[in-house]
DNA sequence: CACTTATTATTAGTAAGTCACAATAAGGCG
DNA sequence: CGCCTTATTGTGACTTACTAATAATAAGTG
């Protein structure tokens, strides 16, 4: 529980280095992200009423904008997916996502510290001053690998859950 | 004109090497999707019904859905902004988004032939078997960093035009 | 403690699709 | 060529994930 109380400290000191109120809404949403990396909105609604059930999803759509803005959270959106969020935020690491089951891994950065930061351009293309370089990594887990052997059922089996890491 | 029916002819040996019938509703999508690279659905079906006034909405959306799978149509999805679409498969290049204007440029893979196929995967993670790496480089392109400049007023003229190139 | 205004709750509304099923038309066959 | 099968498209209802407008609440300041 000190490490709880902790984690509460050092967040409402990020909030207030950002000029932010220190609200119960954000602490519980913040928490909520850092415990479940990885996951939608709604499961972070839901995570979050744990500790605070009178909480809306609308306060959990704002408070994730706007902590994204402050680049205190971190916004993906893989194919077919909502959007995901995580505290990991500040190194450029990256995701890989499972195409069958949906599962996210963090992938670190490929090339030294900041790597795909240099885009090759078209010649004939105007250069954009680029501030991130997402990588999406989309393949197949090994779990569900495994599962595809086995059965040799509907190779169409993809499942629906998403998030929660 | 010669160009167009060759086009055409081309799609239709395509679809009929899938296993798929050549039917104009296709073709019409196929030949907007060409046209119109990094275009969402809704500008598709606007391109496409110049040619083919009564195609629907829906039909877009089965045909677009259908040809991705098949790998005749790649589809991505920047963050903010809905499901785009191109023509140009097969090799692996990427995407830069103007955050500001949505504007996307097309960019070759960064490190020779198959680049970012190769994540670096953390100590305790379990390896997925990688199809895809799907790089989506995000900044600000030359004539919105300009427009920034000049006018000093509201900092977040985000417009909203997004697709068609 | 009061007061200002950021933040949250309430409610309504939208964008971008998906789903179920009926109508149509490609392509194969006689 | 014309019929027949079934893939494909059209119609209409519905959903998911999110945004917008405004009223109620509560941080933080003096």
């Amino acid at each position: 529980m000190t490490e709880h109380f902790d984690g509460q400290e050092a967040w409402a000191a990020a909030l207030r280095a950002h000029g932010r109120r220190v609200t119960k809404q954000r602490l519980a949403v913040l928490a909520a992200v850092d415990r479940h990396p990885h996951s939608p909105a709604e499961s972070i609604l839901a995570a979050a009423r744990t500790e605070l059930p009178e909480l809306t999803a609308q306060s959990v759509y704002v408070v994730l904008g706007d902590l994204t803005d402050l680049h205190m959270l971190r916004r993906f959106e893989p194919p077919h997916s909502p959007a995901l969020y995580e505290t990991r935020v500040g190194d450029n690491h990256h995701h890989a996502i499972c195409i069958s089951c949906g599962r996210v891994e963090d992938v670190d950065c490929a090339v030294g510290h900041a790597p795909c930061l240099t885009p090759h351009w078209n010649p004939d293309a105007k250069p954009m001053t680029i501030q991130i370089a997402d990588v999406m990594y989309q393949g197949i887990c090994q779990d569900c690998q495994r599962a595809q052997q086995l059965p040799p059922q509907s190779s169409l089996t993809r499942n629906k859950e998403i998030g929660e890491q």
